[in-house]
DNA sequence: CATACGGTCTGTAGTCACTACAGGAGCAAG
DNA sequence: CTTGCTCCTGTAGTGACTACAGACCGTATG
């Protein structure tokens, strides 16, 4: 009889979130216990849902679910400060920056490679090759 | 006696390859079964190398195992001419395209919004504002 | 009032590509 | 004969989910 009694199927609709993530993440301790009808049934509040789409945000920029307990300020790993945010935030970062380029490498070889290819149906082929080198 | 006889350590020294690794590709089908001495080690031949480096050379490009074992020629999805090769490594290509421009976007976030942080010891920060929005 | 359907609950297993470990066996050197 | 190294097998753990089985709950309809 709640105006809005919010449960787990309609948090999903709600953030986009997987059904079973939402599950998953509580399992993880990185979203509340939340409320339960009498039956048992969990019923999600405002606060449930904010943290849920930070946790999603967080996720969307990369970071991992350890370093996300580190932003909530949960866990060993609490960021308390400002200072503290900033240099995980770098770390993660850097790392970004790392995996960018790494990609990058990887496209110019396959990108050159399956240029070589002559796409018939010949068994010798450019990127077999490379790869046997 | 042989005057090499290459043992899983020596193979594993000799590529790079973690140790275990190389039982694991063996468990799933990308090695084949080694010969094996008398005592049931593991022995393996110039072939058996050869295999491992293409397999880790197409890991180093990102090729799921799944596609390797196509680019190997085995399994369900074996790639028989060059024409399913050249497709398999563009469909491949297209998903590093995809991560790198991804990848892109997190960067320019991150690096935008560290930006803004002061670093001191204050407990407003603006990586969390921007995670909560 | 019975029932069918959909949502919810729990716990568990599967995914990918490894990585690590326990517990035992072989083998050479000191 | 003991120490220490490599090797064997099988299994469990990682991260971040995703999927399913089997039971329960609650509402709309016949």
């Amino acid at each position: 009889m709640n105006e809005r009694s919010l449960r787990r199927a309609g948090l999903a609709q709600l953030t986009g979130c997987n059904l079973e993530t939402i599950r998953y993440y509580e399992s993880v301790n990185l979203l509340p216990a939340p409320a339960r009808t009498a039956a048992g049934h969990r019923v999600y509040s405002n606060q449930d849902e904010r943290r849920l789409r930070f946790v999603m945000r967080a996720r969307e920029l990369g970071f991992s679910l350890e370093d996300i307990r580190g932003l909530l300020g949960l866990g060993d790993g609490a960021l308390h400060s400002c200072a503290e945010v900033r240099q995980r935030t770098e770390i993660h970062l850097a790392d970004v920056r790392t995996k960018i380029a790494d990609l990058q490498r990887i496209e110019a070889v396959l990108s050159r490679t399956a240029a070589l290819c002559t796409g018939d149906d010949r068994p010798d082929c450019a990127v077999l090759d490379s790869l046997r080198q």
